[in-house]
DNA sequence: CTTAGATACATAATTCACTTATGTATTAGA
DNA sequence: TCTAATACATAAGTGAATTATGTATCTAAG
């Protein structure tokens, strides 16, 4: 697991962009799709997780839609168009940064 | 300037690291050299600059020396052996964390 | 058949690294 | 002479996370 102080800020990106590259999901596919492309570096913590997607949800980034499985319910998450232009941002914003960080650390990454 | 959210968790790296590259440095000196390194994007406030300085030191990572310059005082910087071990594994967190954010974000860093 | 672990959602209390605000003092240039 | 830059420092407040807790369903093992 990373230090975890390092993750902060990058939440709303990485659901976001799990989002528009995988389309609907719902929260907990959410935290194992991340889980397994970080092969389980990064494991979303619930009590950030929700929280984030309700406030996605709020600032109208993101839809949902509740399905019944069995007795069983799962809220799916999609992006809606302004979603969609907000995760081009915030991935851009991430790359200069990492950029930005890699200068000022005067390392190279292959 | 970047979205300061995800500079959180990087200051210590950045001092560490910066310390480590251009031997004693005093706090002011710092800012100026993370700022032109960063092209005007990283400026670290004073607020968050000390305290990291003073817990770092506390925690045997940097020895300080205090030089005056006229009536004006300067207080150096630079990294203790432990420091210098402490840098690397820093530095090799950050790197790793980089690269699992662009498997999970899916993006190339040219 | 029952129970532990995985699945699935959610929220409240707390933490802590930062920002913002404030304070002091020196030096250089307009 | 007064503003901006230099140079240090600390206190109050913020906010995104962690940690803790709660509810409930499904599945596989014993």
């Amino acid at each position: 697991m990373h230090s975890p102080e390092l993750l902060k800020g990058t939440l709303q990106t990485i659901l976001l962009k799990v989002l528009k590259d995988n389309g609907r999901m719902y929260g907990y596919e959410l935290t194992q799709r991340v889980k397994a492309l970080s092969e389980e570096r990064i494991l979303l913590t619930e009590g950030a997780l929700y929280p984030a997607l309700h406030k996605l949800e709020a600032e109208g980034m993101l839809k949902t839609e509740v399905v019944s499985m069995g007795k069983r319910v799962r809220k799916y998450y999609s992006l809606t168009p302004e979603g969609r232009s907000l995760v081009k941002e915030r991935v851009s914003e991430l790359i200069d940064f990492i950029k930005t960080m890699s200068s000022v650390l005067n390392v190279e990454l292959a």
